[in-house]
DNA sequence: AAAGGTAGCGGAACAACGTTCCGGAAAAAG
DNA sequence: CTTTTTCCGGAACGTTGTTCCGCTACCTTT
């Protein structure tokens, strides 16, 4: 790989980074081209589709959350080391605006990314599930992956313009946990 | 009102709720417009913004699952009432595929539909939540607006490509819902 | 019934988007 | 230094939402 290139693809995803934190994963592919200082083609060498370049830069944020479950699990009882968690998955996701939107987008574009989603994020979730299941401290289980897309969904605005939205996310996401203790039977 | 701007507007209406069904709220403008039998000017004419084609269309659906509440109160006791009226909603909401989407996009282009929904729906969940905490059926009160968009949230397919998707939306509604039997306190 | 004024229509035109393409520049190899 | 290969830049294309204006045809008025 050419040296020029290496360093091109640096200042892509460092641009993609910056311009997704200020404008969503929404944001023109233009503007990620134009502060990265490449033209769009270089752009769509090294990404062929948007959602390629999406990927890249939450692949890392993902893997920084599964490896925070280690230590969470190390210094909490399997019911709270699920919560926290869980919560932790929460602040990582809310900072991505529309990401969850563009998730379940319809079409086979984003099929990617949510699949390097699940696969890093699911086993670690089943693990936390079995722990707190073991322990009586659940009384529910649920499918990890169903589960990761239900909270990822829960951690966006929606809602009317003046309705009560701070911390909205994470009241929905706890009411969700608070789920999983109940067994409670609801009708059909 | 001119005879022919009516008929146009009833077209335009006809069209693009066949249209939305079909592919969803993103389908194109000038698909709706070519079905209509109408210019894109006249679409504009009657629908400044994209969204308030939009609003229209799903205005009279949303009154039907409000109307539909009367009758489930009258039958089932509070907190049955409670659940069956949310599952209601989730089969109109589940039929809307990108609504979702569309309502936390960002900007302020969707805030009319949003207002509309939460003005019409909020009195209702306000009502059976109240009723039910009267009861003693649940535990947890929440704010309706909050809660309505977090179901609407989870009414959507999400997810990695292989995983479970049948009957998701709705396990995870029934587990927010046995949230609320709950009172179970988490972790800061 | 005829005629005029005007509400309203159609679709060309514009800006912004994702994506493709290729002439030429620049890096690596000899 | 020359050759070859890699890779860049940005013009160009198709599709989107939205605007604009000349002309049609509907309603009113006599």
């Amino acid at each position: 790989m050419r040296a020029d290139a290496r360093q091109n693809l640096d200042s892509l995803l460092e641009a993609a980074k910056t311009v997704f934190s200020e404008s969503g994963v929404d944001a023109p592919v233009r503007a990620i081209a134009e502060r990265a200082g490449v033209g769009v083609g270089t752009l769509y060498r090294h990404f062929p589709l948007r959602s390629d370049l999406i990927s890249a830069v939450f692949r890392r944020e993902i893997d920084a959350c599964v490896d925070a479950a280690p230590d969470i699990e190390a210094a909490y009882p399997a019911g709270e080391a699920l919560d926290r968690w869980i919560i932790r998955y929460t602040e990582f996701v809310a900072t991505k605006r529309g990401l969850a939107a563009a998730l379940h987008s319809g079409g086979t574009t984003y099929e990617p990314l949510a699949e390097y989603f699940s696969m890093r994020l699911t086993p670690t979730l089943r693990r936390l599930l079995d722990a707190a299941l073991a322990s009586g401290e659940i009384a529910d289980d649920v499918d990890p992956a169903e589960f990761l897309g239900a909270v990822a969904n829960l951690c966006h605005a929606g809602g009317p313009p003046g309705s009560v939205s701070e911390g909205r996310a994470e009241r929905m996401v706890r009411l969700l946990l608070a789920g999983l203790r109940g067994g409670t039977e609801l009708p059909v």
